[in-house]
DNA sequence: AGCACGCCGACT
DNA sequence: GTCGGCGTGCTC
């Protein structure tokens, strides 16, 4: 009797045997239905093992093996494989979940035929006789079909369209075997690119081109350059040459990144076949991606951080776009970094692999000083834009009207005069971020949360920013009955409305998470500040990325201090980032921009340095400030977090695992491993639920995993009644 | 993580 | 009497 050893998305850190029934034959790495407890699992076969640890009498047998063959690259493979070494997280999980969802559900991974919509002869009939002459989206519809048939899981149409068509007989279903062609093979005599769109590399992107184009085998390089150097043609044309080669190309962009206008230049560039994960794909359309990529039917793939996962046919380069980007991290599931991963699997498969910033990590800056990537340096704008002017208002110097300085009022009138637009930035939404009694200092705070609520004077309510729930606003104290409520500190409603008062004659559009919830919103939003019908534009992050404003000629940091001011030691590396990146969106046209931060605390010397010098010089300082302090990237931490009802138990929970570690400690004489906690986190109490946590440092990274491995054999937690996660190089410690 | 089993309180 | 609340323990 065979044994198999299968991993099974659940959070056990080990693997399940089953025996496999007569004359059926398994392979590592494909799916297999089992049974499990009272449930049926799909489980990916990881061993052949001769026998197992488990009793023989005692193993169940596998319902079906699901793959003829590994369904797994033997590069991903091995990625996925040490991922879950290195993360801790269990192989099953890893497994399972960088599937498309079809396939975890035990879904064919053969691509055998597609369904389409075909419109029928009455169809036509239909559309030439106006017969639906009110239902315009069917006739829309119909329109396309005459033309040419349609994939049944397409997003163009809804599917009460098709059932309405269908019902009337105007639309059939046909099946149609798919053949699979490579993507050279539908190339025909078509070059890869479209050479009249091909841009002209300056010195600088041409020496960085040329660099990463003679590559033999694997490298990282960090292709460093300021907006508007020029990266992306410089991608265009390295995935270019890769295709060249016959080989496949992966493209990673943060979540905010994959616009349709990313999109768009990809695609206009290309003959060659390029598909898209974007967020609104369906499982089918998901399905067919993964099919084609590791059928070879697609020459280059765009999307997310699970994009890497992909599994393909012969990949050549992986090109990771803003690779400071904290969407990289997966936050929840297992908290696995993409562009890390990225890095492990180009080595793998022993290919380039290059990631592009304006504003590099500090992880990644050091890795250059430490010479494990390769730093191209793009300091050139590509166009003709002019250089920015920057400067610091202090805040303690001046008069202050609701946040907003006399000093910074006055440039903004300057701006609107000359028939410009400016952009304001404020990390706060709603219209101030605490309620309190003008007479005994009570708080509104959140009842699951312990934070003050948000003031929401537009939607007339009080709401927690950390959990959903919401509250009328209070016209008393709660404490001592007073009706004299203040509100303290400002979000960007109030913003609105300050600017508002001040400056009636301009229009103003506010973007934040509450005025872009309805759908096209955003968009809409956004037309209106390109036609010029707003001259004032209030954001959040939001608003920092990726759009291009070229009639802003001012804009204006609110608030720095909470960036310069953190508990979370990356808060000032983030400012910088932000500091750039809005820098980028003052004056790309011909105009002189101007970049304006307030701030109470100008002298503070990483602010001077960054605007003086520039986030270079900055991140010089900075890495040094983390070099100082045995802060990442030159030590490596482990987040554990145990959430409870129960304050007690998790602290307890977490506290036994720290008691662990100072054992481990001994017993190992590793004196350096740091044991921070437990100790409550810094939200210690989050919709109702209580929130401990225990940091793990090391300036070792081979240390730091030993030590966690071998806690792994323990399992202290099952006795308690928390819900406890690992979280290996956290990026914030909340 | 699920899911069943099991032991207590409040309903037709 | 039983329906359902969620504490406990197991899954090859």
């Amino acid at each position: 009797m065979q044994i198999v050893r299968a991993a099974l998305n659940v959070p056990l850190m080990r693997c399940f045997d089953y025996l496999l029934p007569q004359r059926v034959k398994a392979q590592i790495g494909v799916r297999v239905l089992v049974p499990f407890g009272t449930r049926k699992l799909v489980g990916v076969v990881t061993e052949l093992p001769e026998q197992s640890d488990f009793p023989l009498e005692q193993l169940k047998q596998v319902i079906e093996v699901l793959d003829k063959q590994s369904i797994f690259s033997e590069p991903s493979w091995k990625l996925l494989n040490w991922a879950s070494n290195y993360y801790h997280a269990s192989l099953g999980e890893v497994l399972i979940s960088a599937l498309p969802v079809k396939l975890r559900n035990g879904e064919s991974a053969v691509q055998k035929s597609k369904i389409l919509w075909k419109i029928t002869a009455l169809g036509e009939q239909a559309l030439l006789s106006g017969a639906l002459k009110q239902a315009k989206k069917q006739i829309a519809a119909l329109q396309a079909l005459s033309q040419s048939s349609l994939e049944k899981s397409n997003n163009e149409f809804n599917s009460a369209i098709w059932s309405a068509l269908k019902e009337k007989q105007f639309v059939e279903e046909i099946e149609q075997v798919v053949e699979i062609k490579s993507w050279q093979h539908s190339l025909g005599d078509l070059p890869v690119a479209k050479a009249e769109n091909r841009l002209t590399l300056n010195k600088q992107q041409a020496l960085a081109f040329t660099q990463v184009l003679f590559q033999q085998g694997f490298a990282a390089f960090l292709l460093d350059g300021v907006t508007g150097s020029g990266k992306t043609e410089i991608y265009l044309q390295l995935i270019e040459e890769t295709l060249k080669k016959d080989k496949q190309v992966l493209v990673l962009v943060p979540e905010i990144g994959l616009t349709p206008q990313t999109v768009q230049r990809f695609q206009s560039r290309f003959n060659a076949q390029i598909d898209v994960l974007h967020s609104n794909l369906n499982d089918t359309q998901r399905l067919n991606v993964w099919q084609r990529a590791k059928t070879g039917q697609s020459a280059v793939v765009i999307g997310t951080r699970s994009a890497l996962f992909t599994q393909f046919a012969d990949l050549g380069l992986i090109i990771l776009d803003e690779e400071h980007d904290s969407s990289f991290k997966q936050q929840d599931g297992w908290r696995y970094h993409a562009r890390d991963l990225a890095v492990v699997y180009a080595k793998q498969l022993d290919i380039p692999v290059l990631m592009g910033s304006a504003t590099p990590s500090l992880e990644s800056l050091n890795n250059v000083n430490l010479g494990k990537y390769q730093h191209i340096l793009l300091s050139k704008r590509a166009g003709n834009a002019l250089m920015v002017e920057c400067q610091l208002i202090d805040l303690k110097k001046q008069n202050v009207i609701n946040g907003l300085s006399v000093a910074l009022l006055k440039k903004i009138e300057d701006h609107l005069q000359k028939g410009n637009q400016v952009l304001l930035f404020l990390n706060r939404r709603g219209f101030a971020p605490v309620l309190l009694c003008h007479e005994c200092g009570w708080i509104a705070d959140c009842q699951h949360c312990d934070k003050p609520l948000t003031y929401h004077q537009h939607q007339r309510v009080m709401r927690c920013h950390h959990c959903a729930s919401q509250r009328p606003i209070p016209r008393q104290c709660a404490k001592c009955g007073s009706t004299n409520l203040v509100t303290t500190g400002q979000g960007t409603e109030q913003l609105e409305q300050t600017l508002q008062q001040r400056f009636p004659q301009y229009g103003i559009t506010r973007i934040d998470r509450d005025s872009t919830a309805r759908k096209g919103k955003l968009e809409s939003h956004l037309n209106d500040i390109q036609q010029g019908k707003s001259q004032i534009l209030i954001g959040t992050q939001m608003l920092a990325k990726g759009h291009h404003f070229p009639n802003v000629t001012l804009v204006a940091l609110i608030n720095v201090d909470s960036g310069l001011f953190s508990l979370d030691f990356r808060a000032e590396e983030r400012l910088a980032q932000l500091y750039v990146q809005v820098a980028g969106r003052a004056g790309r046209a011909e105009k002189q921009g101007e970049v304006v931060l307030q701030t109470h605390y100008p002298e503070h010397p990483l602010l001077q340095r960054l605007l003086q010098e520039g986030y270079n010089a900055f991140a010089v300082d900075a890495l040094h400030m983390r070099q100082v302090m045995g802060l990442p990237p030159f030590s490596s931490q482990a987040l554990f977090k145990a959430q409870s009802r129960n304050s007690i138990e998790a602290e307890q929970c977490l506290q036994q695992i720290a008691d662990y570690f100072q054992q481990w400690k001994l017993a190992q004489n590793q004196p350096h491993l740091q044991i921070l906690g437990a100790m409550p986190a810094p939200f210690a109490k989050k919709a109702d639920q209580f929130r401990w946590q225990l940091l793990l440092q090391h300036e070792n990274r081979a240390i730091l995993q030993q030590a966690l491995r071998d806690f792994d054999q323990q399992e202290i937690e099952k006795s308690w009644q928390v819900r406890l996660n690992l979280d290996v190089d956290p990026q914030d410690l909340s």
